[in-house]
DNA sequence: GATGAATGAGGATTCATTCAT
DNA sequence: CATGAATGAATCCTCATTCAT
């Protein structure tokens, strides 16, 4: 009858924090349920209380971060700044919120190996072609897709190599693209 | 000292070529032994007498795509053509290498998530560093990074979805980069 | 002193009941405390209030299932009509018993599959032989085994398939029982 | 390429056998995988190797009690013998069947409580209506539910308590049925 | 060499029971 | 008394690896 101490949420937003540590550091294939309660700090059997499956944790490791990537794009996208600054922002944007959830950036490693990417890429690269249609008419998809490899391999190079210096390659990435886009003469 | 029916080294390789072909299809996670030899015609316990162990077959596909990989590199490092005809072959040949290996290339989702990437994406970016900084100097790792980026993470998004054209890409991601770093009046 | 709200004795009756129809719906094995506790439309913690385990509740089930089917074998022992009227009596009471309790009924799939009915049946048998051996010498305890066969036995059939018209069939098992019985020319 | 020694088939029976003696002990519910592993005298994992699943195993044990059983009726039925003569046919068919094979008869308990039993029983009360309807006009199917109830009820008791003479049985169902049915003056 | 049956450790999931609130 | 979150033992099933033939 006393109102449960417990917010039902708030736990399952702990162990999905927990599970996104525990991916990041051994990948999800090797991530075992023990591993998540552990790091948890609760009984196996009761990460079943918050989710239905292993599988289900990744989904929502999955869903968190592509939540994150898309409300940079969505930003970017609505924004009324001029292009340029537009893909700055998406950009800066991108490239830090990733450097700022380095944990769940890892999950990305797996998240690429399923299905739930493709959609989420495919309106990115969309809404970069739009923008660049803007900077300069010739620019389309394939300059977007370009664009998009290049914040997203730089990215993959972090994950792959911790001292690569993420943050400090939103500039980098810009100068290179912002002047690979330039007008010619 | 009749030759066996099949060749040993020839036997592994197909094998191998097995194994890659089932680890594109699936991922290394959800690839059994048993798929494996299925898709090579053989005997489950036959994989065994060619590779020690489930592992060493994803050792095996790397080392091939790595190989491939590096020979790349190589060659667009000790060619004696100018900076940005190097840095041109280095794109091309990396990107067709990729794409005319689909079933290799997949591996690549696995093997990020491993360590095997790292020293070769250090050297890979070095090796650019060292070609840009003959174009201009003031460039150097972070636009290196930049370059790679943009090459693997064209790469990347063709994974994520087959509709991505990557053998198109050769030639955008050369504009933007080759612009991208032009000297600045 | 203020009586509770409600009756720990009525309580428990409810918490069995809900049990039993839990028990005819998915039958013992796949009930589970949680289904019971839903059913009584109470918290899975409150049973333990009033059974000690799950198996306690099964012999809660039993117990009541017994008590009823003794009742009439005691009734119709104890009764001074004449031998085949109390065989009557026998008869129909059991089936009248087991067909206006189909839940409980439905329970005697899983009790059968204990030792619990074992004293019950043997009891049953001998009160039938002792009955039978009244209308003609020479019948006993095999006829008796018979008789209650029959009488179990259409039970079973309705319970495997409800469309066998329980209610109907004390008649007839009555006629081939009886006439079976009778004393030969 | 050596040809296997084990007869797969016959490993199957094995192990099938095995299982049916641990239901036969414990009740399916209470059976483990491991009880018909170590019956079987093979490890756990080889089960797997000739059953899905552990709910394979019951259905094929199943399978093999309602194979027995059918063959039974349909020989009933298929006999060219005078009608009472059929009934005796079946009557002792069934029960020597059943008696013969104990642990698969226990393995009923649990057949009951599945839909396995529904068509097989009113096939057989089908049968033993189409009989009985020979031996006297007016005798159907609420009769033949009574001649099937007896042999099942008998049977029934039986596998409750071992100490019920199965075998002798036969004749004394006999007896009440073929003096039940008999024309009446 | 080749086979594929056998093994058994490993791990996901379930659920009866407990107990702090 | 009632609750329902937490527990962890129990058990199914998978599959890499071994090895007798």
């Amino acid at each position: 009858m006393s109102p449960k101490r417990v917010d039902k949420a708030a736990r399952k937003q702990e162990i999905l924090a927990a599970a996104v540590r525990v991916f990041a550091r051994k990948g999800f294939a090797a991530s075992r349920i023990d591993d998540v309660a552990e790091e948890a700090g609760i009984a196996k059997g009761s990460v079943y209380l918050y989710f239905d499956s292993r599988d289900a944790l990744l989904e929502a490791a999955f869903s968190q971060y592509t939540a994150d990537a898309d409300a940079i794009v969505a930003q970017a996208l609505n924004s009324t700044d001029p292009p340029l600054e537009r893909l700055a922002l998406l950009v800066r944007g991108t490239i830090d919120v990733i450097a700022g959830a380095p944990d769940l950036a890892r999950t990305l490693l797996d998240l690429w190996a399923t299905d739930h990417m493709r959609p989420a890429y495919k309106a990115y690269r969309e809404a970069v072609a739009e923008l660049i249609a803007q900077i300069r008419p010739g620019l389309g998809l394939p300059h977007a897709t370009v664009i998009v490899g290049a914040i997203e391999g730089v990215v993959l190079q972090w994950l792959v190599d911790p001292e690569v210096p993420i943050a400090d390659l939103a500039g980098p990435v810009l100068e290179v693209v912002v002047e690979g886009l330039r007008e010619r003469a």
